[in-house]
DNA sequence: CGCAGATTTGAACGGCGGGTCAAGCCGGCG
DNA sequence: CGCCGGCTTGACCCGCCGTTCAAATCTGCG
C-alpha cells in the first residue's frame, strides 16, 4: 500500500507496447491475450495478473499508443520557434507514409480502431475525445502564436484547427487505406495548400 | 440452374437487411449469427445456408449497407436541378444528424466498421476503395456541373471534391462519436464554409 | 396424389480462447 | 539460512459460437 506506486510500472508498460503492437498487426478484433503475452515474451497468466480483463487491457493499450504518438510529435513540434514552421511539421508528420522515416501507416490505423471501440465503450468514448481535443488544441495553438506574430491572418483560432485537423483526419484514412487516388504526396499538398488559404499566407516552401 | 436467378434472392436481401441492422446496433465484433437469424426471423442454420461463412456475409452486409445508403442519396441528388442546390442538400444529407428525419447516426458508424476491416481484408479494401470513388465521384461530377453553368469558379473539380469530401469525412467521425465540441451544426457551418471559399461563390442560404 | 429438389430447422459437434488456479520461483529481510 | 510475499507459470476449465448435418417441410410439377 505504502511504496508500490511505481515498481511494476515496467510490466505494466511492456505489456501496453507489446499489446499495442499486437493490436497494430493483428488487429483489435484477432487479437488474444496469448498474442499478447508471446509478444511481450510472458505467460499468458501474468497478461490476467497485471490487467483484469482482455477488454480493460486492448482499452488501455489504444490510449496509451496514441497518446505516446501524440506525445512524440508535440515534443519534436515545440522545439520549432516559428509558428509556421511547427505547421508545416505537423502537416508533415500528420501524413501517413510521408516522411518515410515517421509514423509508419499502422500507427494511424490504431485511431479506426479506437473510433470503432468508442463507438460502444464509454470509457473509451471518453478517452478518444480527450485525445481529439489535445490534438486539435495544439494545433489552434500554434495558430494563435502564428496569429500573434503575425505570421498568419486573422481568424478564430479554433475554429481553424477544427477544420484543419478534420480535412487532416478525412485524408488520412484514404492514405491509410492504400486508396489509389489519394495518395501522401497528393494528401500532403491538399492540406498545405488549404491551410494556406485559410490562414492566409503563401505556400512557397511547398517541399519539405 | 436454368430457373434460379432471383427466386432466393428474396432470403439473400432479408438476411443482408437484418445483418446491416445488426451490426448497426450491436457493432461488427459483437454480431454473432444466431443475432442475424433472428432478426431476419429464421434459424441460424438458414444463414449458413445462404453464406458460405459469416465473414462472408458480414463483409457482404457492410458493402451493402453503405450502397443502400449512396443510392438513396444519389438518388434524390439528381432530382435536383441547380448543382449549388445540389451541392447543399449533399452537405446536408452529409452532416450526420443534421436533417432529424435522415440518416441517423448509426449508420454512418458502418463506414467506421467497413475501414477497420478493410484494413485486413482485400475483397474489402477493394469494395471501400470503389464505394469512396463513387461518392467522390458524385461530388466531382456536380462540381463540374456547377462549373459548367457558371454557379461555381473555375478548379480541378476532381481535387475539389476530394478537399470536400475528406473534410466531411473528418468532422463526421467526430459528430458521429458525439463528441461535444463539434455538433452537426458546426460541422454544418465549417463544411459549407469552406465550399463556399473554395468553389468561389457566397453564402446566402446559410440555413436550411 | 406423389415425387424430386429446394428450403428450413434445430440439435449436436468441436475448437477456440478468456479466465482461474495451484503450484513453483525469486528476492529481500530477519 | 529460511521464511514471506509478491511475481510468474502453464495446465485446466468452461462457455460460447461458428459450422455441420440429418431430418422435416415446403413447392411445383406430372
Amino acid at each position: 500500500m505504502t511504496t508500490r506506486p511505481r515498481p511494476q510500472k515496467d510490466r505494466h508498460q511492456e505489456i501496453l507496447d507489446a499489446a499495442a503492437r499486437v493490436i497494430t498487426e493483428r488487429g483489435l478484433a484477432e487479437t488474444r491475450i496469448s498474442d499478447v503475452a508471446e509478444a511481450a515474451g510472458v505467460s499468458p497468466g501474468l497478461i490476467l495478473y497485471y490487467f483484469e480483463s482482455k477488454d480493460r487491457l486492448l482499452s488501455e493499450a489504444l490510449t496509451y499508443a496514441n497518446d505516446q504518438f501524440y506525445l512524440r510529435m508535440s515534443r519534436e513540434i515545440r522545439r520549432i520557434p516559428s509558428a509556421k514552421e511547427q505547421l508545416q511539421r505537423l502537416v508533415d508528420l500528420s501524413v501517413p507514409g510521408y516522411l518515410p522515416e515517421y509514423g509508419r501507416l499502422d500507427e494511424w490505423a490504431l485511431w479506426i480502431e479506437v473510433w470503432v471501440r468508442a463507438l460502444r465503450d464509454p470509457q473509451m468514448a471518453k478517452d478518444r475525445e480527450a485525445l481529439d481535443q489535445r490534438w486539435r488544441q495544439s494545433i489552434a495553438d500554434i495558430i494563435r502564436a502564428g496569429q500573434a506574430a503575425s505570421e498568419f491572418g486573422p481568424g478564430d483560432a479554433d475554429e481553424l484547427a477544427m477544420r484543419i485537423g478534420s480535412l487532416i483526419d478525412g485524408l488520412a484514412i484514404q492514405v491509410i487505406m492504400n486508396d489509389s487516388q489519394v495518395t501522401p504526396q497528393r494528401m500532403h499538398r491538399a492540406v498545405w495548400d488549404v491551410t494556406a488559404r485559410e490562414l492566409g499566407f503563401d505556400l512557397e516552401p511547398a517541399a519539405t
